[in-house]
Order: C-alpha cells, then structure tokens, then sequence
DNA sequence: TACTAAAACTAATGATATTAGTTTTGTGGA
DNA sequence: TCCACAAAACTAATATCATTAGTTTTAGTA
C-alpha cells in the first residue's frame, strides 16, 4: 500500500456521479465536488488531470455501467424478448442515473483505446441481440443503427423533458421497438422475395 | 428610432449561434460573443440578460429556425413522402448549423409561452405528416414520438461521432424510418382485423 | 443646438480552473 | 519502535468567466 492512501480516482469519480444524478452534469464542476468530498479543489489534480479529465471518466465509467445493465438484462433473453429486454434496461438505466446518462454521452475520443472499447461493448451487445434477424453486412449495421437511433432518442427526449403530454412513456417506447422490429421483419421478407 | 442605435437583441443572439456553429455550444461565453461582436462584455447585458437567457433565446431561435425548414421541406409533400422529407430536412438541418441545433436541444421551459408554442409547431409538423397513416388518438402520439425519437436519436448520435463504422449514414436513416413507417402499418393492419 | 435615453464603457466582486510550491501524514522498512 | 518518504492535502497565486454598479459616450429627437 502506497504512502499515506487517501481518496482514490475511483471515488473521486463516482462523488462526481452522484453529483451528477443529483443536480446534473452542469452542475459538476470541481469546486462543488472538492466541497462534497471534503477536500479543497486543487487536492482533486492528486487523483484526476482536470475538469475535462474528469468528465471522460465519468463517461468511461458510465458506458461500463450501461453495458453491465443491459448485458444482465439481455442474459438469457434472445431474439425479440432479447430487444425488448435491451430497451426496457436502457431506459430504466437513463431513468435510475439520469446524470450518468448524461455523463456517458460525451464524445467518444477515438485515441482512448479502453473508451473505444467500452463503446464498442454495447454496441457489440446491440448487434448481438438483432442477430435473430438473419440480416448480413451492411443491412445488420443499418438495423443496429436504428436501434440505437431510437432508444437514444426516446431517452434523451424523455431526460430533457421533451414529451409534453402525460401519456405513458413505457408504451410509447414499446410500441416504437414493436412497429420497428416489425418492419424490419416485413422488409427482410420481401427482399428475400425478390 | 430609439437614440443610440447600437447592436440589438437578434443581432447578439445570430452572432452567437454562428459561435456554436463554428465551435460548439461549450464556447459560446459571454466573453468570446462579446470578442466576435468587438465590445466589453458588461455590454452585452444592454441585449440580454445573461448567459442562461442567451442560451434561451438561441433555443427559441433554433426551434424556429427547424421548423422553417422542416415546413418548407414538408410543403407540398403529403403521406408517406411527407415523412421521409421531413426526416431528410431534419438532419440536413442538424449537419448544416450543428450549433443550432444543439443550442435547440435547451431543455424547454414550461412556463415560457412562446418557447411552448414554438416547441410546439414542430411537433405539429410531425402530427401533420403522419396523419397519412390514419391513426387516431393515443395511437398517433405514440406513433409521434416514436418519429422524432428516430430524428432526434440519429441526429444526436450522427453529431456526437457515435457512429464509428464509415457505412452511408443517410442510407441508416432512410432504412430506419421505411422500417418503422412499414412496422405501423402492418401493425394498424393487425389491429384492424382483429 | 441641446436634451435624453440607450449603448457602451470602466471598475469591482465572486466563482471557477489550474499551476507552483509547501506541509502533513500514513505506511513500510531500518 | 522509530524514521524516511511518497502520496495526499494544503496554501498562495494567476487567469478566465459572469455579473453588478455606476460612469461616459453618442445618435436621434425635440
């Protein structure tokens, strides 16, 4: 054990988290998690390199979380149960850790190998999942990308309050996974047909 | 005319969208507006009332701004054609003034009346183009926000750099709008007949 | 031409991030 | 047991922001 073991980088990112599903990403700033953790700001620079710092770990530790929650909601799970399994964990994600949601969608830096791999997992989890629908090449990446397209949406939609009216949130991501899966599936037919 | 006719209030807010277009809604500062306008930044306060009303004010002006586009590339268009033009426009918009619509992403206040309204219109929009498919009721609302969390989704992932694979992103959105616009149909159908 | 109100300014304050350099202290080895 | 040391935490200082208060400038109008 190193000298004198205080706070470590893992616990300062995770006081920040919780900042964050508390008050909001905006509301992370060093000064307001130095003060949370009962330090002075410039002690953090011992465990992080900076506020930007600060923020890819906060997003390179939510990625792994939403990939351990959807993984665990999938497992078992295969074909159409598995997406509807996936969706409804990626919402409820967003929902329980709004902040970390929030955190996890800073832009990716393509040179950070562990963030690109990270990102890549739930991707990897996406694509698994839609492999019940015998798409090939191209066609499978473009389905994942809907996927994706969607329940990214839905979420940071329902987050920022864009949905006005109060009718249930639940069915309208079902039905919208539902309605495109469905066509997928019709789609798939008929260029087999051809 | 008033005395002193310096810069004006539309004039603070356009020059600070072409700030977020150019480098990003994070550096639209006070400070780096007031740079680019070549006055002291205690100056801009004659125009707005600050930082957070500035950001208000670029959302209303995004919104607008989307929905000019998104009606005129609707008109004329109806039904199914209506959707996908409206979904090109979308993200052609988003592509063209990534600023833009990044400052439009300002989660909306509720008690802003004309921010509301705004909001508002586009949703219409969508309401509009997807009456073609004769849904009624909560059906069409869900059908709604299952659109614009396809737009929004695709949208914000496209700008984010989400999508890693270099595979044509326009084919992605146009795959996934026929998907779902395909899966609503078949699924109307169902219901129909039972 | 003189008045006036808006626009723009300077000065000052408080919050933040960051760097440099100092002090503290827990742990492992003498 | 005690001591050295390295990490942790600190103080001090600087630079950038947002914001407020109060002053000066200036273009249109009476």
């Amino acid at each position: 054990m190193s000298p004198r073991m205080g706070l470590d980088m893992q616990g300062v990112v995770e006081a920040a988290v919780e900042l964050a599903d508390e008050k909001g990403m905006a509301e992370v700033t060093l000064a307001s998690l130095a003060k949370k953790l009962g330090i002075r700001t410039p002690s953090l620079y011992n465990h992080v390199g900076g506020l930007e710092d600060l923020r890819k770990r906060m997003a390179f530790y939510g990625v792994n979380e939403l990939y351990a929650s959807l993984s665990e909601a999938v497992r078992g799970n295969s074909g159409e149960e598995g997406v509807k399994a996936l969706a409804a964990a990626y919402v409820q994600f967003a929902r329980e850790r709004p902040g970390l949601y929030q955190a996890a969608q800073h832009a990716p830096d393509r040179q950070d190998d562990e963030m690109v791999k990270a990102y890549e997992r739930v991707v990897n989890l996406v694509v698994t999942v839609m492999n019940h629908y015998g798409l090939e090449g191209d066609a499978k990446i473009h389905a994942v990308r809907g996927i994706r397209s969607i329940l990214h949406g839905f979420t940071s939609l329902e987050l920022t309050g864009g949905f006005g009216i109060p009718l249930d949130l639940d069915v309208s991501l079902r039905l919208a996974i539902d309605a495109y899966l469905a066509g997928i599936s019709v789609m798939k037919d008929l260029a087999i047909k051809e």
